[in-house]
RNA sequence: GGGCGGUUAGCUCAGUGGUUAGAGCGCCUGUCUUACACACAGGAAGUCACAGGUUCGAAACCUGUACCGCCCA
């Protein structure tokens, strides 16, 4: 459509995406539109993408994520407010190394054959590629990012936060190394935070054990799931409140196998109904244990070593993993006649989030942060409302977790990711912590120094990005100018991983909250509800969406009247839906486009002068939708207000004003072309954050018949967001036009009814029982004429005397003022008429009664506002003049 | 065990106290009518999970129950 003039070229009859979309989008960069410039005189609106992993591909969560941001990037670029949105990528440790370590074993090598630097050099490969096709990606799905501000996390910049980060946090003393419990990944050969560790239940055994006590013949028998461990248990605990073991509290048990003696103690975190009511504590592998041993001051028995094989410490078991370890030890319990019974039970048991192997709880020295106090002021910025969540209910979720934090283990032992800046001496054992990498021991100043091998968590700089992508901790115009960010738009499965830690982190830093507003998107499910995922095979590509279907198809599809927070289910029929609706807008736009050729004066398109009832109706809801999408847009409610407009569009604009446009049209009569013209373009602006091709496209085309206007831009990306305009607002022409479009469909109706040929024009006698009534399908007779294919007879109430002009049977319709006639010789069914009629006139009355009902109720008359009790008047009346007409008709239909 | 959602047409979902509860898809009937068959016209289809309560008025607010889902432990 942009090329040629529109008098030299043909349109073609269906969208095609394929032809447009690249176009496009190189058109928007080569002007340069997305980068925002910075005017100290207007509030920005940014949002900083949130950076997919340098993984893999696209999927359709990130394509729900780049629609929704565009939508609100575009939208306040339309507004005029300088919009930037940064985009970039996150280096995903253990994801990441997973996944190329992976590509390796393809090889038949690891990682330790390569060496650190020669891994890191095929890492560097891998997020040359996949960096390529992330960007590629997300340029097919339209995004308005400002490329030029793009940050992967492992830039200088992003890096320099990340060490600031941690270098202020370990002098402020919320930074800390200890020895810990925390959860160890045998694959991955890494520590994992508390949220990497998903819980899965498991089939597995209780195993009751007896543990004899060290004093007398009695023993005391414990359940439970992992009996390898008994190896590393230090005590043998029940509740203080369990009368059953009160004698043996303070008393010894002798650990099986190894004959440790074991100490019986008495803690409130034993459940008594579990199991015996008696538990084996193994503070080294286990996470309820470790704190038992501490508040006991328990030794910690460390038995399995972190590649999964038992250590020394298990004796006779030292080199087995721990699945023979337990074979063994339940055979040896057997021989020696400690094996009370096994029962099979389900438990719940971590799993690494990233290789889903079994994650081992075990005692391990790790840098953690001490979260407790950084939640402190991001309880209270949500709390207070300077951030708001959207939707609201997950401000519970969040400051449920946020109040129940625990210390965040930060290292993980990955070569992938940010260096720990932490220098060890050799000579003092002390610790060098510091901006630049030191040359020396800050402690007694040895050479002999060398850094932490480990790197931090991924997320641990993924919390910095909003202010890190900015040029923290340099104090750069960017960051004065674009700081706080506006909104955080990402999943809610990403809360407390990200979003909540990012909150921390941004007070922390800048003492400013990071965005005022967090918008939380669902999951995109697939069409039986299953979560999409590769082992499943039922993935759906955007791309391949895209290809099919086209952009803005895939953008519609996902957006439509979706609430934020809600999960949907996403398939084939959903994108055709999409794809159908471009095309109707195409078409439209192709039918009033084709009505501009040749056409002089479309004076005024801007702000048309209404001749007639049809304009002044479609201009009146035009700006109501105008401002109906202004107030849900600002409300956040994207799904809604994109609804409304398609709404509109195809129900009232399309399938109304255009056929009724056509009518004045083919009678040489061009005064719609300006107002037709006017809705358009107002709705390609209404619509372009959403389906941003199929509208430029089409404003393109529209542009050379609008230039003798004031000067309009050289793309709708940057047009002006239409604002409402109260004047037009019309709600008599919206009746009356109400009215004329039920009498059409009336008498549609009576022709569908009656097998009516399409081409055959009936007769219809309408009466009436206003003299505006009256009025308005008089003049309007031509378009009812020539939209319901009849001949129309519009007559008031009781002209002749007569209720029945017509001779011969007709049928009829009673409508709200009206009473609709058409004679149809030989094809009335009488019998059947009276049929209808009667429940017609049964549910007239049904509906009578209930008005009445209510009406008459004194507490209604006095409780009610007045625009209700008018209102209802106003319907009871309306309901008893149905009800008149209908008896009348049976009457004389011989009832 | 704690928390958060959900239950509305055959399916997927809108609907924040005021008609006779809506849309898309699907279904039925008719139409290739000069923008569009990716379409048009017409139609059928609902005990708003259940039980109480608040209210002049409840699909919506409150309480409880059942079932489904998610998160945390």
């Amino acid at each position: 459509m942009s090329e040629g003039t529109p008098e030299t070229r043909e349109i073609p009859k269906a969208y095609d995406p394929k032809l447009v979309e690249q176009r496009l989008y190189q058109f928007w960069l080569s002007k340069g539109l997305f980068t925002p410039a910075i005017d100290q005189g207007k509030r920005p609106f940014v949002i900083i993408l949130p950076p997919p992993n340098v993984t893999g591909e696209l999927h359709l969560g990130h394509a729900l994520t780049a629609t929704l941001e565009d939508i609100m990037v575009r939208w306040h670029r339309m507004l005029g407010e300088p919009a930037l949105w940064l985009p970039g990528t996150d280096h995903a440790g253990i994801a990441t190394q997973v996944v190329v370590e992976r590509e390796l074993a393809k090889e038949g090598l690891t990682r330790h054959q390569l060496g650190r630097e020669g891994f890191l050099e095929r890492m560097w490969e891998w997020v040359g590629r996949y960096g390529r096709i992330i960007t590629e990606q997300h340029k097919r799905l339209g995004v308005s990012f400002d490329w030029s501000r793009e940050r992967f996390t492992l830039d200088p910049g992003p890096s320099k936060a990340v060490r600031h980060t941690f270098v202020n946090l370990y002098k402020k003393g919320l930074i800390y190394r200890g020895e810990r419990i925390i959860n160890w990944c045998v694959r991955c050969a890494t520590a994992l935070s508390d949220l990497e560790v998903e819980h899965q239940q498991v089939d597995g055994n209780l195993y009751y054990i007896r543990y004899p006590l060290a004093e007398g013949q009695g023993h005391i028998t414990v359940a439970t799931t992992r009996p390898e461990t008994l190896l590393g248990d230090t005590a043998v605990a029940v509740n203080p409140e369990d009368k059953r073991y009160r004698a043996v509290v303070g008393q010894e048990a002798v650990l099986p196998v190894l004959k440790r003696r074991l100490p019986v103690i008495a803690d409130e975190a034993v459940q008594m109904e579990f199991g015996t009511g008696a538990l084996k504590i193994t503070p080294g592998h286990d996470p309820t244990d470790f704190e038992v041993g501490q508040r006991h001051g328990l030794p910690i028995v460390v038995a399995i070593d972190p590649d999964g094989m038992m250590n020394r410490e298990a004796g006779p078991y030292s080199g087995m993993d721990r699945a023979q370890c337990r074979k063994a030890i339940v055979e040896e319990l057997e021989r020696e006649g400690l094996l009370e019974k096994v029962e099979p039970y389900v438990h719940t048991v971590g799993h690494c989030q990233r290789c889903r192997q079994v994650v081992e709880p075990l005692v391990s020295e790790q840098w953690f942060v001490k979260a407790a106090v950084l939640a402190r002021p991001a309880i209270e910025a949500v709390e207070k409302g300077d951030i708001r969540i959207i939707p609201e209910h997950f401000i519970k979720t969040y400051l449920h977790w946020m109040y129940n934090i625990k210390d965040w283990c930060i290292s993980r032992q990955l070569w992938w990711g940010h260096r720990i800046p932490v220098w060890y001496c050799r000579s003092c054992k002390q610790m060098t912590v510091e901006y630049q990498d030191p040359k020396a021991c800050g402690a007694c100043g040895s050479g002999d120094i060398y850094q932490d091998p480990d790197v931090l968590d991924t997320w641990f700089s993924s919390a910095l990005w909003p202010h890190s992508t900015l040029g923290w901790p340099d104090d750069t115009e960017d960051l004065r100018y674009f700081y706080p960010t506006s909104v955080m738009e990402t999943g809610y499965d990403i809360l407390f991983f990200w979003v909540a830690r990012m909150i921390m982190m941004g007070l922390e830093n800048t003492g400013k909250p990071p965005f005022h507003t967090v918008y939380l998107h669902g999951l995109v499910r697939d069409v039986e509800g299953q979560k999409m995922s590769k082992t499943r095979g039922n993935v759906i590509d955007p791309i391949q969406a895209i290809d099919t279907y086209g952009c803005d198809a895939l953008r519609f599809a996902l957006t439509i009247g979706v609430a934020a927070g809600s999960d949907q289910r996403l398939g084939p029929s959903k994108l055709e839906a999409g794809r159908n609706f471009a095309n109707k807008l195409w078409n439209a736009s192709r039918f009033i486009l084709m009505e501009l050729q040749g056409a002089t004066s479309l004076g005024g398109w801007r702000s048309p002068i209404p001749t007639h009832r049809e304009d002044r109706w479609i201009l009146s809801r035009l700006h109501r939708l105008v401002s109906q999408v202004d107030r849900q847009m600002k409300e956040c409610l994207f799904g809604e207000a994109e609804q409304a407009i398609y709404e509109f569009f195809w129900g009232e604009f399309c399938d109304w004003y255009i056929e009724m446009a056509k009518v004045r049209l083919r009678q040489g009569d061009s005064l719609p072309l300006p107002v037709l013209v006017h809705v358009l373009e107002r709705v390609l602006r209404l619509l372009h954050p959403f389906t941003p091709f199929v509208t430029e496209e089409i404003w393109q085309a529209l542009k050379p018949h609008l230039a003798s206007e004031a000067a309009l831009p050289e793309s709708l990306a940057i047009a002006e967001y239409p604002r409402a305009a109260e004047r037009f607002v019309d709600a008599q022409a919206e009746e009356e036009i109400g009215l004329v479009i039920a009498l059409i469909q009336a008498i549609r109706n009576v022709r569908a009814d009656y097998r009516i040929k399409q081409d055959r024009e009936v007769e219809a006698e309408v009466v009436v029982n206003e003299s505006l009534t009256h009025a308005v399908l008089s003049l309007e007779k031509p378009l009812i004429e020539k939209l319901a294919t009849s001949k129309l007879n519009v007559r008031p109430i009781g002209e002749a005397g007569d209720r029945s002009p017509i001779r011969g049977p007709a049928i009829h319709r009673v409508l709200n003022g009206t009473h609709l006639m058409v004679p149809l010789e030989g094809v009335v069914d009488v019998k059947g008429e009276r049929e209808r009629l009667e429940r017609e006139l049964a549910q007239s009355e049904e509906n009578m009664r209930r008005l009445e009902l209510r009406l008459a109720d004194p507490e209604f008359r006095a409780k009610a506002p007045a625009e209700v009790i008018e209102r209802e008047e106003g319907r009871r009346a309306a309901s008893k003049d149905r009800r008149e007409k209908i008896e009348g008709l049976l009457r004389e239909l011989g009832g």
